[in-house]
Formats: structure tokens, sequence, C-alpha cells
DNA sequence: TCCACGCCTGCATT
DNA sequence: AAATGCAGGCGTG
């Protein structure tokens, strides 16, 4: 089947959003990027984005079973239109908050290196929808943005509703808690894809879902999180099986409006640490209660409301352990010739790397990893 | 209440 | 080349 994509545009900065580093920076996991087009699966779509220098453009593909009408053709432009800028979360203007977190950060910084914000730009956090978000964190722990990202993609192929195939690729809606509790079998299903004990998790937290015995975890009330404060939203979450405060502070930050929340790992730790004035064990391995609640509110008092934003700049500037995938391809293919970089044709893998190849301030990476690399 | 330990897999190191 | 270590959050006892 071939389609006739017509693409639309708006006209954004790229200080405002960098797709190339906010759609793999770790907090969603489920978008591909082919030929520099990224694309995306919602409940009836394929929704296609491409970016230059001042605008994003979109298209999208609509599911195998509707019909292509210009009624329709109409409608799903303006909704592919509303979602992208929900999504993205495009009311937030993100040039205004940058100065004011460049202005607070040089206060609190041990050293007066250039900031993380002048050099990491067009990084903001995304409004994603609650219940994907919450199955993808349950994934993340003791896991990498890779590794997470094939998890997510084998869940919906196996999972998801087929919606419709675009350049090769068969693409899957995100399944419902109906989907993953319909019977015990998706629990061993899942350890067969991989998900080793993550799969008892999602497939309790969907029971929980659906069953009469917990009238209160409805999909309803999750969306209903948005309008609650932090505390309520952070209570909900810990009832859900394989979720913990870091996962149920990802979850608020990324999908429930929560932007003050900072969720805090031994890497955010080290962060307060060694960059900022936070007093602390250097060697603490594991972290205890009071020092994750003093962790989350010393980095809320330096950066205000918005926080969880501005964390997440220091956190991908600080590129060495997260997007590990993205950066061993890299080193891949500095020191080995072609021939060894056969195995992996995971379009996923392939075509970040391409996007990195692309991106002007990732070359600089590229060439920071180069000379690491050399030293060794 | 706090802590140590095990859980799963993939990758890097030895 | 097989064995080991690490990543690093949640649940359990």
């Amino acid at each position: 089947m071939t389609v006739d994509l017509i693409w639309k545009k708006f006209p954004v900065k790229q200080v405002e959003v960098k797709l190339s580093k906010v759609l793999r920076c770790g907090q969603t996991f489920r978008w591909k990027n082919v030929n520099d087009i990224w694309s995306y699966t919602t409940e009836n779509k394929i929704i296609l984005l491409k970016q230059d220098e001042e605008y994003i453009h979109y298209s999208w593909i609509a599911a195998e079973h509707m019909q292509t009408q210009s009624k329709i053709n109409c409608h799903f432009d303006k909704e592919t239109l509303d979602f992208i800028k929900d999504y993205f979360n495009l009311p937030i203007k993100l040039e205004t908050l940058y100065e004011e977190w460049i202005e607070k950060d040089g206060l609190f910084k041990i050293s007066q290196q250039k900031s993380a914000f002048s050099k990491f730009t067009g990084i903001r956090i995304l409004r994603q929808e609650p219940w994907e978000t919450l199955i993808s964190f349950i994934c993340s722990s003791n896991n990498n943005v890779k590794r997470i990202s094939k998890m997510c993609d084998n869940i919906c192929t196996e999972f998801g509703k087929y919606i419709n195939e675009y350049n090769g690729i068969k693409y899957y809606s995100f399944p419902t808690a109906v989907d993953l509790s319909s019977s015990p079998k998706v629990e061993s299903r899942l350890r067969d894809l991989g998900f080793g004990y993550r799969a008892k998790y999602i497939y309790q937290t969907a029971l929980k879902f659906t069953s009469d015995e917990f009238p209160d975890i409805t999909l309803k009330n999750l969306y209903q999180l948005r309008q609650e404060n932090y505390e309520t939203a952070h209570d909900f979450l810990l009832q859900l099986t394989g979720v913990g405060p870091k996962v149920a502070d990802c979850i608020c930050l990324m999908a429930l409006d929560k932007h003050d929340i900072v969720p805090v790992d031994t890497h955010v730790y080290q962060i307060a640490i060694r960059d900022y004035k936070f007093k602390g064990k250097k060697d603490l391995k594991t972290m205890n209660k009071k020092t994750y609640h003093d962790i989350r509110l010393f980095f809320k008092e330096i950066f205000g409301d918005f926080a969880g934003w501005a964390q997440s700049v220091l956190f991908t500037s600080d590129l060495s352990d997260l997007n590990n995938g993205v950066n061993k391809i890299q080193n891949t293919e500095i020191n080995i010739d072609h021939t060894s970089v056969k195995q992996e044709q995971d379009s996923i893998v392939i075509e970040r790397k391409r996007g990195i190849l692309l991106d002007p301030s990732s070359q600089e990476q590229d060439s920071d990893k180069k000379v690491k690399y050399e030293m060794k």
C-alpha cells in the first residue's frame, strides 16, 4: 500500500523544542526515527514529524480500517496538530524558563563553567499519556533506554492493535489495561519477551485497573491526577505494583503536569554533590527515604516551579551513562570497520545514529567521545 | 522504620 | 571464551 503523504508545518524555534534531543533523552521510548522522520502511533493513526531550523512538519497515516475521505482528512489534520501542541507542552515557553534557570544556576553551582542550559537548548518535558507512561516507567527500573525502547516495542506488537504500515515497518497502538490483564498468560508472555521480573508488575498493575477489587484504581482516576496535588498523585501511584517513589515521580512529572517534581536516582544525587552545594556522602550506593526527599527539595529550591524541567536538562547534559545504547553505537563506529556494525539491523538504533550525525550540537559530543576513546 | 538482599536482562570487562 | 560485574529501582522479609 502506497500513501501520498501531505505535510503541513508550523513555526517553532529549535531553542523551544529540539526533537532529536527530546524524543530520546529517556522520557519517551516509542518514537522511531526513519530517514529523519520521527514516527509514533496513537489510538487511530501514525503521527510523523520532521524538524528544520524554523518549522516542525507534521503528517499522519490513518489506521488501516479507517476510510480516508476529505472530511476525515481535515479532522485528522486538526487532531494531529492538537496532539502535537499538547504532547510537546508547547504553550509553555522554554526560552524564558532557560533564562531564569541560567540565572539561578550561576548562584548555586560550585564551578563557574559554562552552564548546561546554554549548551543544551530545546530540551523540554513532554505531556505524555498517563497509562503508557505508567507502564513504560515500570519497565525502567534497573534498565537502560535501549532495552526499555525494545520492551515498549514488543509490548505494542504483542498486545496492541495493528494501526498501519509505513516505510516497511508495522505500527501498533499501546495496549490498554484490558489488553494487559485479559489472561494470566500475559505475564509469562511478557517474560518470554524479555521483561524479566517486570512482567509480573505490569500484569498485576493492569489487573488492579480492571478488577472490581480496587474500585478506586481506574483509568479515569489516573487521568484525574492531573488536577490533584502532588501528594495525592504520588500516593495513588504507590499503590500500584512495581511503582516506587522514583517511578511515581517520573509519572508525576512526565504525564501528570507536576512540573516542579525532580525524580531522584543515584545519578541525580551525584550531580547534586558534584556540581552543586549539596552535602552528602559521595559513595552512597543505596538511597534512603530521607536522602531522596532532601535531594528532591534541594533542586526544587534552586529552580522553583519548573525544577523537574530544569533537572531534565542537567541530566541530559550529563551524558556519560544516559543513552548508553546510543553512545555505544558511536564508539563502535569510531573504532571498528563497517563490517562489524552488522548484526543489529534494529531500525531504531540505526536511525538514532543517523539523527545524531545530523544534529549540530550532538556532533560536539561526537568529538568529545572520540577524544575520550582515543585516550584510553 | 530501616536495611540488605534478590530479581531479569544486556552489555562490558576480564 | 566462559565467567563475572554492573546497571540501579522495587518488593520482601
